[in-house]
DNA sequence: ATCTCTGCAAATGTTTTGCATCAGC
DNA sequence: GCTGATGCAAAACATTTGCAGAGAT
């Protein structure tokens, strides 16, 4: 059976409040202010987990460490600003896939990430 | 001044015949059958180059080790097939993602990668 | 009291780097 | 013969795992 242990809670918590896709050193400098003596160890166990438990869904830019996020949103895809890295979601989806799928092969999914400016980098 | 290795001819015959991108293991695997006494750095060290030189350009899938391809195709997506594992080159793409950008937020890029079966798997 | 979770440290896997030597020019 | 490129081994990172002990139930 499981436990809630502070560890767990604090992660948890440290993920929703960020409000965005965190990596592993991210969740662990943000959850030891709470929790000190935390070890990294347990940050990976934890986020290996919450994504078995369906809690999290991973969200993983090409060329780029994996970050996650609280999962349960509906189907969505990820902007990644390219001045301040920051990472936001994008509601709804371009269904126009099928345009460039070769004949015989089935479409199963898919993975889009966009890159740009964000609203407070698109003037600097 | 660059210099023309055995090593790195071989590197770059066996990106070129594979037709598909290779990631580093399989690349220096190949490579190693022509130059047998090869070391893993210099795959690395090479593909680096390659990649700074614009001969190659890496191609990664969101979760998995990044495979590189030659430069100079013109602008493709990839799909892999979610049975044999294979990466496939896309011919177009879909021009539509403006639709999803939110207000304020400006367009520079895009990754786009399409999961499900190739015509050799999708009867299996 | 039980049994899972944790912290630590060691192990793993991948990519990088230092350095003496080798080889292209 | 210079000087960049290579092979080896060690180092650097990120992630995983074994184990004894702490803590949740």
């Amino acid at each position: 059976m499981e436990r809630n242990t502070v560890q767990r809670r604090a992660i948890h918590q440290v993920i929703e409040d960020a409000g965005r896709p965190l990596g592993p050193p991210e969740i662990y400098e943000m959850a030891r202010q709470a929790v000190p003596g935390m070890g990294i160890a347990t940050v990976y166990r934890t986020i290996k987990r919450m994504l078995d438990e369906k809690w999290l869904s991973p969200v993983e830019l090409p060329g780029e460490a994996p970050r996650y996020e609280l999962a349960g949103k509906e189907h969505h895809h990820h902007f990644r600003c390219n001045n301040c890295n920051r990472v936001f979601d994008l509601n709804g989806c371009p269904n126009a896939f099928q345009s460039i799928m070769p004949n015989g092969f089935s479409l199963e999914g898919h993975e889009l990430y966009l890159f740009g400016r964000c609203t407070d980098c698109v003037a600097a």
